[in-house]
DNA sequence: TTGCTATATTCTCGTTTGAGTATATTCTCT
DNA sequence: AGAGAATATACTCAAACGAGAATATAGCAA
């Protein structure tokens, strides 16, 4: 049942909102601190927690480590993410940080394997 | 976030389990462990946790309780069990749930408000 | 080297969780 | 009233969690 490992993955805020932005563009840990506007630690403790358990993938590039899904997620995990990104359309939480991940990327001060478009 | 709780109710196996029977029926405790063969405690306890969250709802049958998942549940409960049923189709321990499920349907030694067709 | 930036890890602490044992409650039937 | 069935609650314990503070590591640039 690794199903409840994907929901014990996605019952903590922060980790949800990270997934979430995940779904849109690989990002680096400092762009999830300022989208999020969320200290470093807890940033990199909740993708160290999705790191363990396979929900997304860490690539170095230079001095940024690079986060994304996983190129073949599990079905389940897809299953997943579609649905969270159909309930969380009218959140303001969600929303807010979509408006944000576009900021970070009109600065585009970024490494080339983050914020595809 | 709502969303949140939901998924917090969602990542543990017992109620995964509870809830994926009652999307295919109500129940009442004495049916959940004998389907899920786990103790009653247990069972008492994670209806309990899901009730208090608003996933499931009881009502008292002479000395039954019939848990069944809300009327109207919010979009993104329906959303997720939905999910949850689509992720569930291969999974050994549900598909035995299931079969289990229709063990105790046969029987129906069931008080009225449970076990519907 | 030294220093700087980006990120990870360790430690500590209070809270929540999940399980089990024992006990309480509620209803029904006699 | 008393007994028995079905269910709930209290208590205890160990483990996991989430947060913050401090420190460590890795890469790069001078």
């Amino acid at each position: 049942m690794d199903l409840v490992q994907i929901y014990q993955c996605l019952c903590d805020p922060t980790r949800l909102r990270i997934l979430h932005l995940l779904t849109q563009t690989p990002l680096c840990v400092c762009h999830f601190q300022e989208i999020l506007n969320e200290p470093q630690v807890k940033i990199s403790k909740h993708l160290a927690y999705l790191r363990e358990r396979g929900m997304v993938v860490a690539e170095r590039e230079q001095n940024w480590m690079i986060y994304s899904l996983p190129k073949k997620p599990d079905v389940e995990l897809e299953a997943n993410l579609k649905c969270l990104q159909d309930c969380v359309q009218t959140d303001p939480v969600f929303k807010r940080d979509l408006r944000n991940l576009e900021k970070v990327r009109a600065k585009s001060d970024a490494p080339a394997g983050a914020l595809f478009v």
